[in-house]
DNA sequence: TACTGTATGTGAACTTTTTAACAATTGATT
DNA sequence: AATCAATTGTTAAAAAGTTCACATACAGTA
């Protein structure tokens, strides 16, 4: 069986997932676990599990299972979690702040190194560790490298300028919670979170089952 | 519950993206828009872009295009934002906060009327207007109706008991902040907000843009 | 060692989603 | 009024993703 190079993107995205209950399961001291038990705990099918693992390289054995630890640290390597990263974040209002102080980065070995707004407001306060500094300073702070991903928390009108300037201070990666779809160079990587959409799939999926 | 008239799934996760490039055009005086357009804006295909609006009825004009107004309100229509929406939020933790903050829920007629927690360390505080109660008074402040969402938004491990309660309770929608997939009744409807799920599926694009 | 039950790996069928192509319709122009 | 250009609605093809079915290989047992 041959390790393919892509991996489907729908197995991407389900790779997070696995990794989170699999994390769990070796925390709980679970040795091992077949596609059967995985699925109806993820509520995924036991066959979509299978094919998602073989195409990276079956790491289970017939007629036993998977084994927990070593299964949660091929998808770890695959995802990258070898290492430490660095983010940053620009934009210290509401979701800034709670970004800041929230407390499962680190697990991960995700870190929020500085952190940067406009508003005089929250300039040089000092939020969960970290004091907010001037956007002016961003640049000049990139400069040094050494930042992974940059977190886009700020007002949607402002949010094209803001990653406009990270790119060009280098950053490759951008973490975006601004309801606007970014328009990036090819080399940039962006994943949106667009919290209000998927409220909006909820009312959707409220409303069409009333009918 | 049966469904009205089903829209294919992947469409269901573009509509909330079309409302709001829409109400952009919107306010921003534009009267029409072509795929062609709308596509660039938004970085799909002019021919997904028709296939989708054609999936919920034709509402374009050949060689002319969409009528953003009309287009609009007829998304809006099946989302089903015609009408006003309480939310009330348990976990008043770091997101929680940020939530009650968050000022883009009134544009869609989003209100989040109340907010629970356990810990004396926020009960009673009053955050953005509202006063936080204690878990206890949850299910008697349920008991009256009228509330359509809860937010879910307490650390991991209690996630699911707070949805039982709320279930049991009579709430039929979960809006999920807790890094757990829940396990409900097929009557409940949730929505995940897996952030660091995304977040991962970033580290991914990188590390195999490396390769 | 041989046997049995279990659970994977895998090819194929099936479904969903995306892309491509183009005829049909309409606004604008002369 | 007739023509042109623009842009949809629609059908077909391709690609991606999911489910099914089962031979195969292994753990556990005696």
């Amino acid at each position: 069986m041959q390790i393919k190079k892509s991996l489907p993107e729908a197995v991407v995205r389900r790779l997070p997932g696995y990794h989170r209950y699999l994390c769990d399961l070796c925390r709980l001291g679970t040795r091992r676990i077949s596609s059967q038990e995985l699925a109806k705990l993820m509520g995924l099918t036991a066959s979509q599990i299978r094919q998602d693992f073989n195409s990276f390289g079956g790491v289970g054995q017939q007629g036993y299972g998977y084994n927990t630890d070593e299964l949660r640290d091929r998808i770890a390597e695959l995802l990258g979690l070898g290492r430490s990263f660095s983010l940053i974040l620009v934009g210290a209002g509401n979701i800034g702040q709670a970004l800041i102080k929230y407390a499962h980065f680190a697990e991960l070995g995700l870190h929020i190194v500085a952190a940067f707004d406009t508003s005089p407001r929250v300039v040089e306060q000092n939020i969960g560790g970290i004091v907010v500094k001037p956007i002016e300073e961003l640049t000049a702070h990139l400069a040094h490298g050494g930042v992974d991903i940059a977190i886009v928390a700020v007002p949607a009108p402002v949010a094209q300028d803001t990653a406009n300037l990270l790119i060009d201070a280098g950053i490759t990666a951008l973490w975006n919670f601004a309801p606007v779809d970014l328009q990036v160079p090819p080399h940039v990587h962006v994943v949106n979170v667009h919290m209000l959409d998927s409220l909006l799939v909820l009312l959707f999926r409220m409303n069409a089952a009333e009918k």
